[in-house]
RNA sequence: GUGGGUGUAGCUCAGCUGGUAGAGCACCGCCUUGUGGUGGCGGUGGUCGCGGGUUCGAGUCCCGUCACUCACCCCA
């Protein structure tokens, strides 16, 4: 009896179809911009896992079915593909030339409750780039741009970058004299759940005066989409070495990154991030309708993240959760099967010429697949109708679109379909109901 | 991990205070012996999530359990 197992999703081949194009359209603008692909294995040594991330990180521990019960375990699947990366990085920094640019496309694994948009096992898109000693920031504008041409490029909702450093909150936060700024980072990071009021309740409670939780507050409604957000945190007169230096580089950023058709940028001051070791630069992305579904695209710099007695390797980097990106906008694509025709069979001492057609077809690049049993021409039309396979070739020399219903003399060695058909097309979810109801 | 909801055909669901397991869609065949439609007729398909209990009798009531799902938490 086949099981559902909720949190790892299964496509069917139309949505596998989708996913693939998807990872192909992330794969080729990774490498437009010269990012080398690696790929890093399922697990990592626990320790490695638990000292960098979060401890409450839910992680799956890999043991083998002999070992002894009380043999503890030492591997887990990795959470995501920054901390596996970051080992990566050191563990051959002998071998690699810096800057160093990547990208990677790997299933991650979590054991928190699914939910929607919310998996126990998902793919990630990552691209990262690490520097030996000293990472300029012009560095974290490329990674933005480039993730958001990468995006712009995709069949989804209008994405929202929102875009914060560090910096400029725990400057601020210093320039205001306050004495824990990752704690009050961390009340001020829920801002989009629970009410400002509340917000402003649990500063003080941190042991913040009104005034500067009311400051704090109002940093954090700074949203803009330019550079004018640096005369509006200056406004507020807190002055602090590290703010200005945020300050410069989150207008560095939002200059850079703006300017992608089809993606929104946004200087947004909310923005903190849970995790402990971005330093810099944190990125979150929001698709529009779908906010419910959190960020879909997240990341940020990380100038401590790798380093041992020999040196650091700053780096920054962005992630880009494809599952929880397709699964809930449930697209499809025009056909289950990557076929472009059909050839149909008049009879089974026929066969070899229909085998032929389609060989000569193929030969030119075209996916073709033969018609399983000579059945009634209609029902072989069904066949390639129900699949979404558009044309139906009827040998020797005959080709029907069976959308259109026209059907023209061919020959298998000159005759190419449209471009648009030669490879399956993706179609949103109110375009498949159109589809099946017409 | 905490709390709510739901489990009946491939899918969507109905099944009243307990009394022979149902519909629509899908699928297969025929009407229609070779180019898709519609219509009609016929057919395949179910350990009612699982285990126990109450009862002459349980899809229905009770207990347990598992799964799915939603919210919290957290995050891609």
């Amino acid at each position: 009896m086949a099981t559902k197992l909720s949190g790892f999703p299964e496509f069917l081949p139309r949505e596998r179809i989708v996913e693939q194009q998807v990872l192909d359209h992330l794969r080729r603008t990774f490498e437009l911009h010269g990012f080398a692909n690696i790929e890093t294995r399922a697990v990592e040594p626990l320790d490695v896992l638990l000292r960098k991330g979060e401890i409450d990180k839910e992680v799956y521990a890999v043991k083998r079915l002999a070992a002894a019960d009380t043999e503890p375990a030492e591997l887990a699947l990795h959470y995501d593909l920054t901390v596996p990366f970051a080992r990566y990085v050191l563990e051959n920094a002998g071998k690699l030339d810096f800057p160093f640019r990547r990208w990677q496309i790997q299933k991650v694994w979590r054991g928190e409750r699914p939910q929607q948009g919310r998996f126990r096992e998902f793919t990630q898109a990552d691209i990262d780039i690490v520097a030996r000693d000293v990472l300029p920031s012009h560095f974290d504008v490329e990674v933005a741009r480039v993730m958001a041409e990468a995006l712009a490029g995709l069949p989804i909702p209008t994405p929202t970058f929102q875009i914060s450093n560090r910096k400029i909150l725990e400057g601020f936060y210093l320039g205001l004299g306050v004495a824990d700024p990752t704690a009050v980072m961390q009340v001020v990071d829920k801002l989009d759940k629970v009410p400002a009021e509340k917000i402003r309740v649990l500063l003080v409670e941190q042991g913040l005066e009104e005034r500067q939780a009311d400051s704090v507050l109002a940093l954090a409604e700074i949203v803009t989409t330019d550079t004018s957000f640096v005369q509006r945190v200056e406004a507020l007169g807190v002055e602090h070495e590290m703010l200005t230096e945020g300050l410069a580089e989150l207008a560095q950023v939002i200059e850079g990154a703006s300017g992608v058709d089809g993606v929104v940028v946004t200087a947004d001051l909310r923005i903190a991030r849970g995790l402990d070791y971005y330093t810099g630069t944190v990125f979150e992305t929001r698709l529009a309708g779908w906010e419910h579904l959190g960020s879909i695209c997240s990341g940020g710099r990380y100038d401590e993240l790798a380093q041992d007695r020999k040196g650091t390797y700053p780096g920054v980097g962005i992630s880009l959760g494809v599952s929880r990106l397709l699964v809930p906008l449930e697209l499809s694509a025009s056909r289950s099967v990557p076929s472009v025709v059909l050839v149909a069979v008049g009879d089974e001492e026929s066969r070899a010429d229909s085998d032929a057609v389609a060989r000569r077809l193929r030969a030119r690049g075209i996916a073709t697949e033969v018609a399983p049993k000579a059945a009634k021409f209609g029902r072989q039309i069904q066949f390639a109708e129900k699949r979404g396979i558009p044309y139906v070739w009827f040998p020797p020399s005959s080709v029907k679109d069976i959308r259109s219903g026209d059907q023209v003399d061919a020959d298998p060695d000159v005759w190419t379909p449209p471009t648009i058909d030669l490879t399956p097309n993706i179609l949103t979810k109110t375009e498949s109901l159109k589809e099946t109801n017409s």
